[in-house]
DNA sequence: GCCAACGTTGGC
DNA sequence: GCCAACGTTGGC
């Protein structure tokens, strides 16, 4: 059997909701990914993820966005509980259990960088077609490529 | 709080 | 299937 190459992705969090340190203080350092709401995020994950993915930890809607630590996909796709839960923010009144609607992974922080924060990205050439900085992306999970992956990892974050 | 951009919904 | 209205995202 082949082994696929290792893909490289930047998933949004909320601070207030999950932040980094939050992440790293989690059992196992490991968090599901719930509250995916948008088919393309979710089909990221169900379709292309697997285990091992490098994952950019990004906070947003917050005072400082921007890349707040490393990360990698932790587990296989399996459905998001929240949608089924009546009392979460997450519940989703037309998902049926026999057949999911919403699905994720669970995540691993690694560790806490530096914030690389978004102003900084679009600073650099290397990034310039980086899926998040493209005008009016709303999505939660973008892939990166392996060459953004290895400009951040390294370059950006060679000192931190 | 503003508002551009985008996804979803639902009438037709 | 079209598309206007509406809701959400998320940086500023």
């Amino acid at each position: 059997m082949a082994t696929k190459t290792k893909n490289y992705w930047l998933m949004k969090s909320e601070p207030l909701e999950c932040s980094i340190d939050d992440a790293l203080a989690a059992r196992h350092q490991v968090v599901p990914w719930t509250g995916v709401r948008n088919y393309q995020a979710r089909n990221f994950m169900r379709d292309a993820m697997q285990v091992g993915d490098g994952v950019l930890f990004y906070h947003s809607s917050c005072a400082e966005p921007g890349i707040a630590g490393l990360a990698e996909v932790a587990s296989v796709p399996y459905p998001d509980a929240t949608q089924f839960d009546p009392k979460s923010k997450y519940f989703d009144a037309g998902a049926q259990r026999a057949e999911p609607r919403w699905i994720h992974v669970d995540v691993r922080a690694l560790r806490k960088t530096r914030l690389i924060g978004i102003g900084e990205l679009r600073e650099q050439p290397a990034l310039a077609d980086m899926v998040i900085l493209r005008r009016g992306n709303r999505l939660s999970i973008t892939p990166v490529t392996a060459a953004e992956w290895r400009f951040i990892t390294t370059k950006l974050l060679k000192t931190a």
